[in-house]
DNA sequence: AAAAACCCTGTAGTCGCTACAGGGTCAAGG
DNA sequence: CCTTGACCCTGTAGCGACTACAGGGTTTTT
C-alpha cells in the first residue's frame, strides 16, 4: 500500500511516517516504478508499535531502544522493565510538580475578585510582589527555591 | 548590571535574557561604551515576573499578556483571572491524561518478571500484539480510541 | 603579557511533529 | 484526449522554550 494508505490505516499523518522513517524508526518500504513507497503489512505493525509507545508518552529514543531489544531475543526483559520504569518515573514526577502547580494556581486565582482592575488585582499584586523579593502565595519557601531551576515546559524531555 | 549578573541573581541563562529581550518581553537595556547591555534593579524585577509565572508553566504568550494588562491600571482584573483560569484548564487536562498515562504503563510493567528474555517479555508481547490488532491491557478500548489522536509530548502548547 | 572569563550578534539545534514549496504521477470526469 | 484534483516525492522551515555554538571584541584575573 501507499503512504496515504498507511496513514490511514494507523491512524497517522504522512508527514509523520516519513518522519519516522528518517529517524530510523520505520524501515525504508520498497520502492514503484513511479518512485512511491509501497508498504506491507509488516509496517503497518511497525507503525502501530510505535504509535502505541507514543500514546504511552515515551520519547522516540526510547522507543527505538524497545524495537532493538524487540530485535535481540536473548536480550533481557529486564531492559524492557527498565525502559517502562524510567518512564514511570517520568510520569509520576510530572504528575507531583503539575499538583503542587494546580495548588498555586488555585491560590492565585483566588485573590482575583473579577470586578476589580487591574490596578487593584489581587493576581498581579502578588506576582509582582513576588518578583520583588516578597514572599508569594503561590510558592511555599521550599518550591519557590525550586522553581529557580525552571525546566521548561517540555517536561519529560527536559535536556538537563 | 551586566548580563551574567542578572542571570546571577535570577538564577537565569545568559541565553535566555536575551531571547527573553527578543521575544519582547523583557525591555531593551541601555549599553556601555563596549556596547555591553547594562540592567537596573526594574530589569530584575521584570525578570523575576517572567520566571515567577514561568514556574506556573505559563507560555511566554501568555506572560507577555499579562504584562500588557500590568501596564494598563484600567483593564479589567477579570482578563487576568481568565489567564489563570485558562492555565488552571491546561493543568488539569495535562493531569488527567498522565493519571490515565500511569496507570497503563503500571498494568504493563506488570507484565515484567525481570527473569525472562525479550522472547517472551509480556511487556513485548503485549505492545507487539496491539500493534497486531489485539486488545492490550494498557489501554481500555475508549482509551485506545483516543490514543489515535496523540498529541505529542508538548501538552501545554499542542497546535491542534 | 597571557589566559580566562565575559560580552556581542547571528545561527543552529533539541523534541515531535506539522506545514509548506516546487515539481512529478495517477485517476476521474468532461 | 485534456483538465483537474488528489496523491506522491524531496527538501526546507516553523512551532515553543529554550540551549549551544561560531567568530570576534572586551574585561578581569593570573
Amino acid at each position: 500500500m501507499r503512504i496515504g494508505e498507511l496513514g490511514a490505516a494507523a491512524g497517522v499523518e504522512v508527514e509523520t511516517i516519513r518522519y519516522y522513517e528518517k529517524r530510523g524508526l520505520l524501515p525504508e518500504p520498497g520502492r514503484g516504478a513511479n518512485g512511491y513507497r509501497m508498504y506491507a503489512q509488516t509496517h503497518l505493525e511497525r507503525l502501530a508499535f510505535i504509535r502505541h509507545c507514543r500514546a504511552l508518552d515515551m520519547s522516540l529514543d526510547d522507543i527505538g531502544r524497545l524495537l532493538e531489544l524487540t530485535a535481540h531475543p536473548e536480550a533481557e526483559c529486564r531492559d524492557v522493565g527498565r525502559l517502562i520504569d524510567g518512564q514511570l518515573i517520568r510520569v509520576r514526577e510530572r504528575l507531583n510538580s503539575l499538583h503542587a502547580l494546580e495548588r498555586q494556581l488555585q491560590f492565585l486565582r483566588a485573590r482575583c475578585s473579577s470586578r476589580e482592575q487591574t490596578g487593584n488585582c489581587g493576581i498581579l499584586h502578588e506576582l509582582i510582589a513576588a518578583s520583588q523579593g516578597e514572599p508569594c502565595v503561590c510558592h511555599s519557601t521550599e518550591e519557590k527555591a525550586k522553581s529557580r531551576r525552571i525546566c521548561g515546559s517540555t517536561g519529560f524531555y527536559c535536556k538537563r
